[in-house]
DNA sequence: AGTCGTGTTGCATTCGCAGTCAAAACAATT
DNA sequence: AATTGTTTTGACTGCGAATGCAACACGACT
């Protein structure tokens, strides 16, 4: 085929600037055929140590990269795979992205970062990540079970991160939000603490509503019942005006306040201290979920369940790769346990 | 060229599960030729009303999404940007992230994210860059003017963000430190601050030596000298350690206090509140830079120079827009001024 | 010398789409 | 009716790399 050339003879060697180096040119420069550029850059692939040095040594004086869109192409492998979260802001999802990105790349794999704000976006997010071909997505968004539907479809494999479908069988990787709340509150009732309170998370967080839940089941076993709940939305507002609502509803403030997270436990820390005046743990315990960076700054020391992020992170990256490669791999959550951390912000019993 | 129809018959209509869908398939549903269907999803392409809804309508039916990767191929545009970070854990640029990713989103770019955890890793990642035929790069992370060399003899455009190339121009979006810190030391000052300390940045960072060194340079013309500065590294760990080195190196602690980074100076807050039992701000006024979310919180009201991180996203992304339009712009330093915030860590002077 | 096996190498084709060019269809004019 | 102008459409090629297949080279063995 002639004309196959790209870039005939313009280049005198040195890598010219904006010209774009193609495997023909370096076949050209090295003596050898394209397929020949090809093999030396796949390894496993047969090739005399001679020829793969000639290569090597042409395609580094001529500055070649292989074009991973054109390999993509023609392997139905992009070595992408897309990460879905919607609010970058929450704090605990940095450390999961960097989490995740460090892991992906260790395995190969490049991100593709989409951040939602709003739920109407999800779809065109979505037909995004359809156009880019990408080998799987970790989502750590909420998505509808028809959405998630639609990967199974395409035979894109799904990893949620940090949540699940409640309607229908989903991947994921999750932490177990039931036995640490089991924990957290076992100990605070230990501590002598029977006016609890609430602040729950979004009702679209499943992790958020399993904390409420187990809480409020924990300590319905427990013998104490109707616990006040008021609704949050995981971040630091929320957890102020939480506490208000708690402290009217109740007529008095709390003696033990369960958060749906962090961000949220420790804005109420600071409206217990500032706004109500009560010592923190000495009048109110407060806890937490995620383990945050801010939550073990001296002036919380959150109590708090921390989620092993990155444990998760390699567990969703190996579940994904492995669903790569298998995409007929059935549904499964892994669940880890999170580590208690104890700290100074709640009156605590001992513990078992 | 028969043979080219690439999933001859197979698929009855409706899209079954696990083909891929190409525009052929559109194409022999709808009754009109490939290239048809490719000028339908093109907007601006001569096409009848007619023919563009019995294509639309046919893609609709078989699920087709154009493959964006066998598009980049041809057209020599991916609509992938790469945004580099080196530590995502920062607090600050969590934030920048979300913006980034929101802007390029709506301007039709796909963000591919790089986070570097060491400087060696540098290399490695614009290796992966290059393969991936992004159209331009935005670079929060440190590089080496080699580095960025490469960039422009690939013409691949390049933008730091919240930093530039101190050796050779670079085109970049950065904050006024200069400004706020001469903002924010001047009325530290003229509420009678004499004794000051400074904690810096990490030496690869220029916008902390920036600060530092403005800081340093304004509390010099008001007549103040040799400022003590200790060493940080952003984190708050390293402001907790910089007030204790302060006070040690100062003989007792500082009556005011600059820190080159918010999280720093939250750090530094609670060392004197905890460690050394001093009110902030009635013994020791603490400053900061950056506006993270927890410079708010009620246990800080930290007093701090905010970035505008929007604006700054917005500039960053019409800036690579415009490089990705046309290489040949030359290098341009967009510089925002940043937003005093005033809190409750520091006693200030009425300021101008 | 002939046969076989092993290891290298090149040719030709393919991935899915965009864009060029020319043919075709249609409308507007003389 | 013939001509011109305008829009719509389809055939074909190529983007850059991977790969099945066949050809080839080389050594070992009969």
């Amino acid at each position: 085929m002639p004309g196959r050339n790209s870039s005939s003879g313009k280049r005198a060697g040195s890598a010219a600037p904006g010209q774009v180096v193609t495997s023909y040119d370096v076949a050209r420069r090295a003596g050898v055929s394209q397929s020949a550029v090809s093999r030396c850059f796949k390894n496993g692939a047969s090739a005399s140590h001679e020829m793969r040095e000639r290569v090597m040594r042409a395609a580094h004086e001529l500055g070649y990269s292989p074009n991973a869109i054109a390999r993509s192409l023609i392997t139905k492998r992009s070595n992408l795979i897309a990460v879905l979260i919607s609010n970058l802001t929450n704090l605990y999802y940095p450390e999961a992205l960097a989490e995740l990105t460090a892991q992906a790349s260790a395995r190969g794999m490049r991100v593709l970062l989409f951040t939602l704000s709003g739920e109407s976006e999800v779809d065109q997010v979505l037909e995004q990540v359809w156009q880019y071909r990408v080998d799987g997505v970790i989502s750590a968004a909420r998505l509808s079970a028809a959405q998630a539907a639609v990967f199974s479809q395409r035979r894109v494999p799904l990893i949620f991160f940090n949540r699940y479908l409640l309607d229908g069988p989903s991947t994921a990787v999750v932490c177990d939000q039931t036995g640490g709340a089991r924990a957290l509150v076992q100990r605070l009732h230990q501590a002598g603490h029977r006016r609890f309170g609430v602040i729950a998370g979004p009702v679209d967080s499943v992790v958020g509503q399993e904390r409420v839940q187990a809480s409020i089941d924990c300590l319905a076993a427990l013998g104490v019942h109707d616990v006040p709940v008021v609704a949050g939305s995981f971040d630091y507002d929320s957890g102020v005006r939480g506490l208000h609502e708690l402290a009217k509803k109740m007529r008095k403030p709390p003696q033990a306040v369960v958060c749906a997270n962090d961000v949220m436990a420790i804005g109420c820390m600071d409206a217990a201290r500032y706004d109500l005046q009560l010592d923190v743990p000495q009048k109110i315990s407060v806890v937490g979920f995620d383990g945050v960076g801010p939550a073990s700054w001296a002036s919380y020391r959150l109590t708090t369940l921390r989620q092993p992020v990155q444990r998760m992170a390699e567990a969703a990256l190996a579940m994904l790769a492995d669903r790569i490669l298998n995409p007929e791999l059935p549904p499964e959550r892994r669940v880890l346990s999170g580590i208690l951390v104890v700290g100074t912000s709640a009156r605590l019993g001992p513990g078992d």
